[in-house]
RNA sequence: GGGCGAUUAGCUCAGUUGGUUCAGAGCACUUGGUUUACACCCAAGGGGUCGGGGGUUCGAAUCCCUCAUCGCCCA
């Protein structure tokens, strides 16, 4: 039969485009509920405003190898894809769009803006899942989900009107983290604090009805014109006699109480601090504490509102430039210190955060968070790596009401309905029901939707993604249907460890207040991907590579490889490219080991060698070894590791030793049985390594055999690890061991492989392994073995164990060097018999350590007597 | 300021219950190689006081204390 001709590198770039294509056609990728067990996975969608970056490419990798293993074997995997509506960010990248073409938000309506934001959302939105596809993503694309769909929106609205009802909801004046440029308050954690360079102001307030000042100080100087009080720590005997005095705010001369509090730092600044309850969220408490005024001197975009008297409708940062020279004229300023603070800035539009007095919408998460907490402590959930429980547990235990409304549009909007003029509202799903609840309520008939009118607020993106492995099955408006009885629950969530509480958390909560259960079994937390200085990858910097051009450099399997590389679990991992070129040269590897396989002629007359028919056993107990260690590591999420010992045992054992083993000399034809066993093995190593490298093994794996119809690798059967002889795997170290020492004494003595040698082995206790002699004569390009009782003369000796190793060389051995080698491992014998006989001879270990450690002590003190008795006798041979 | 975590080879990291799978892997490095599957390769090597100090133990990379450095989260 004539072989095929088959190209000397791997080119991944036609491969792909092409099985990727198949398997969508066959339909691989789909799932439908049926009676095998289910393996799902829900993506966490990515931001319909992004690109592929570096942490989808790391993210999406790990999950498909999850998704492809599960598939593999036998299980009804699901691997469900979508997209989160994103709402700031979008709407901030819609109004710049809209921007720039001359259009300005506020001119439009609700409805027109959303108009346009919708064409934006069809336009780029869908750009991440197309990318995800070239790096072999198997998703049911059937199934692809966005948070903003008819259905998922109106599960979220539909979980709003249940929380409320249920009184979890509340309307109610918070300080919130305001964004002065998107104009909306932003949730705690999607504020970022960093240290900037600021000032520290020391300003003179005038005791009110008596002469002298009190000197505070602020990094804030604009915010005295909302200044309500000065406070000092009661046990501050410096201030003492200001007690029950009064001071005069400067400029506008406002006369505001000394009030005395715990809170103040005696130690910092001046330890008198103004209260701006309006605008710090310490003093707001303190405010409230005391019973004061606040005064909000600020509009929403951040300029100065007419409560600040001064400065009104100029930019905060403006006032605070403008304000400087005013206290000075007036002879308020003390000094002014350079000085480093953590200002905390929206993490979507960077907008130097303003705490701010607003109506907000509010969730109570006590109750949600008892059975999230506990599950996750009982290990219901588990997370992967397990310290994030800590972290979790920090959080959960102090866990704050959720501000869940944003003052945008792109997003579901509150289903609240306020009549008439008042504050007064209704909560429902439509205008009308909304109307009938607000007849009920007011016992006014005459109502009529006019007097409607919705709240303008939209709710907090993530308050529409909790729910994404519900929603994604429309198990919040079908709770019992028969898709989400059957997906949910998951069994792995794979995610950044940034959005523990953003998300994780948040989905553990709605699944238990709505399925009463765990939403997935699994969490695996990955890092955050880095440049291999450990900085962030940004497009500031420039320093992330693009994935496309990445996986057309190296191919996708090359890229995934390379991700997997240098991914610990939940660690930070330092990407840089020559991993994903070491990716792509273990595909070559892949690839060549399949090259020269296919090539073998085979003569089926011809009958199998020694050599080979002990490699096949060999090699079978190997690869069963790798099985089960492969799939424990799977169990324990090290995914890293599950690569590696692939790798090793394609790369080393299948290629380096087993291939040179079987291998036919140079044009010789090869046995049938080996051929056979040979090809077999190689059917199972494509299959284990399937997950990790869809694309190449496809190939492989359909170039092989020919394939009919429907057959593909990614739907065959995952191996299973059957018996294994460990001796047998033992015995076979001490073999290459042998080997090893045959090629490193032909490079030291410059003897080629064309040029034959004799071995000579003296058993020691565990013997000499003849079974394997043919493996040895092979490899080691040798004329025979033969089994010696006493020293041989003239040659170089080795040993392995304790079995003595003899390979005579004649007259042009160099016998001068021999004994250096000799005595050096000699003296190195000698040191290690010491400190073993340090441990014997200590009556404590003796008596203390387990039978089976002193056990062990001793045959390795046997062992190196035995080896330094030899090594003794084969110096005097040559000194002879 | 409060909390969590880390520190092991030049680099990135494993190391599970304290003891033979304990000092390991990959990459990098050194030396040699046209042994026709692969130079995106093969073979053979070198390299670590396990951050410092102290303690517990017969025995510590592993447990405890302390110091140092770094990172992350929260305020």
């Amino acid at each position: 039969m004539s072989k095929p001709e088959i190209a000397t590198k791997y080119n991944p770039a036609s491969a792909e485009d092409k099985w990727y294509k198949y398997w969508m056609e066959q339909g691989y990728f789909k799932s439908l509920p049926d009676e095998r067990e289910p393996y799902t996975i829900v993506i966490p969608p990515p931001n319909v405003t992004g690109v592929l970056h570096m942490g989808h490419m790391l993210n999406n990798t790990i999950q498909d190898i999850l998704v492809r293993r599960a598939r593999m074997q036998g299980k009804n995997a699901c691997w469900v894809p979508g997209t989160d509506h994103a709402s700031i960010a979008t709407e901030a990248k819609v109004v710049a769009k809209l921007k720039a073409e001359g259009i300005d938000k506020a001119q439009l309506s609700r409805d027109e803006f959303m108009t346009h934001a919708w064409e934006w959302k069809e336009k780029h939105g869908g750009i991440i899942l197309e990318q995800l596809k070239k790096l072999g993503a198997s998703c049911d694309w059937d199934r692809t989900r966005f948070t903003m769909d008819e259905a998922y929106y109106e599960s979220v609205i539909d979980t709003f009107i249940d929380l409320y009802n249920k009184g979890l909801i509340y309307r109610g004046v918070r300080m919130v983290n305001w964004d002065p440029e998107a104009m909306t308050a932003v949730s705690d954690e999607e504020v970022i604090y960093t240290e900037e360079q600021s000032k520290l102001y020391y300003l003179q307030y005038k005791i009110d009805g008596e002469a002298g000042y009190v000197t505070i100080a602020t990094t804030r100087p604009e915010t005295i014109l909302g200044d309500t009080a000065v406070c000092v720590n009661p046990a501050d005997e410096r201030f003492t006699h200001l007690k029950g005095k009064r001071v005069l705010v400067p400029l506008i001369n406002r006369s505001i109480p000394i009030i005395e509090d715990d809170y103040v730092d005696m130690e910092f600044g001046t330890g008198c601090l103004k209260i701006t309850p309006a605008h710090d969220i310490n003093d707001y408490e303190i405010g409230n504490r005391h019973n004061l005024e606040s005064i909000d001197i600020f509009n929403d975009n951040g300029t100065l509102s007419p409560a600040a008297q001064m400065f009104v409708g100029q930019d905060r940062f403006e006032v605070r430039k403008l304000i400087i020279p005013e206290l000075e004229k007036a002879g308020n300023i003390a000094k002014i210190e350079d000085y480093t603070n953590k200002i905390g800035r929206s993490e979507r539009t960077h907008a130097v955060i303003e705490p701010k007095l607003s109506m907000q919408w509010f969730l109570t998460m006590q109750g949600l968070a008892k059975p999230a907490l506990e599950n996750v402590l009982n290990d219901t959930v588990q997370f992967h790596p397990a310290k994030f429980k800590n972290v979790y547990k920090h959080w959960m235990e102090n866990i704050q009401d959720w501000c869940i409304s944003r003052q945008l549009w792109w997003g579901q909007r509150i289903p609240a309905y306020y009549i008439g003029a008042t504050n007064d509202f209704v909560v429902a799903k439509t205008a009308d029901e909304a109307l009938q609840l607000a007849k009920d309520k007011t016992g006014n008939a005459n109502l009529t939707i006019a007097d409607l009118r919705q709240d303008e607020d939209v709710m907090d993106t993530w308050f529409s993604s909790w729910l994404w492995p519900i929603a994604v099955f429309d198990g919040v408006r079908n709770p019992n249907n028969k898709e989400v009885n059957y997906y949910n629950p998951t069994n792995d969530l794979v995610t950044g460890h940034d959005i523990i509480f953003f998300w994780v958390a948040r989905m553990i909560m709605t699944n238990y207040e709505y399925r009463n259960s765990q939403p997935f079994n699994n969490v695996y937390f990955t890092g955050m991907v880095r440049d291999k200085q450990g900085r962030k990858m940004s497009k500031q910097l420039g320093n992330s590579p693009d994935p496309i051009e990445l996986m057309k450099k190296y191919g996708a399997d090359g890229v995934r490889v390379g991700m997997l590389l240098c991914s610990p679990a939940g660690g930070d991992l330092l990407f840089d490219e020559s991993l994903t070129e070491q990716g792509r040269n273990f595909a070559n590897k892949i690839w060549n080991a399949f090259r020269l396989v296919t090539t073998w002629e085979v003569d089926a007359s011809i009958p199998q060698p020694e050599s080979a028919k002990v490699s096949i056993v060999w090699f079978n107990h190997k690869l069963n070894e790798a099985i089960e260690q492969l799939d424990d590591h799977f169990s324990k999420f090290r995914l890293s590791d599950a690569l590696m010992t692939v790798y090793r045992l394609f790369w080393d054992d299948f290629s380096s030793w087993y291939l040179e083993m079987v291998k036919p000399a140079y044009q010789a034809p090869c046995d049938k049985a080996t051929f056979d066993a040979t090809q077999a093995i190689l059917d199972k190593l494509l299959k284990l390594l399937h997950p990790f490298m869809p694309f190449i093994t496809e190939e492989i794996w359909q170039l092989m055999d020919k394939r009919g119809g429907k057959d593909s690798i990614m739907v065959a059967e995952w191996p299973k690890a059957a018996k294994y002889n460990q001796t047998f795997i033992h015995q076979f170290e001490d073999v290459k061991a042998v080997i090893t020492e045959i090629r490193s004494l032909r490079k030291d003595r410059n003897i080629s492989y064309k040029e034959t040698l004799d071995l000579m082995v003296n058993p020691g206790q565990e013997g000499h392994q003849a079974n394997f002699d043919a493996v040895i004569i092979k490899m080691g390009s040798l004329n025979g073995i033969a089994q010696v009782s006493d020293k041989v003369e003239n040659a170089v000796a080795f040993m392995v164990k304790t079995s003595e190793y003899f390979v005579p060389l004649g007259e042009s051995l160099d016998v001068e060097a021999e004994i250096k080698k000799l005595e050096e491992d000699l003296k190195y014998q000698q040191g290690f018999l010491k400190s073993v006989m340090g441990k014997l001879s200590n009556e404590k270990f003796v008596s203390g350590a387990p039978e089976k450690v002193v056990e062990i002590e001793r045959k390795k003190q046997a062992d190196a007597e035995a080896k330094i008795n030899a090594i003794e006798e084969q110096i005097a041979a040559l000194k002879k």
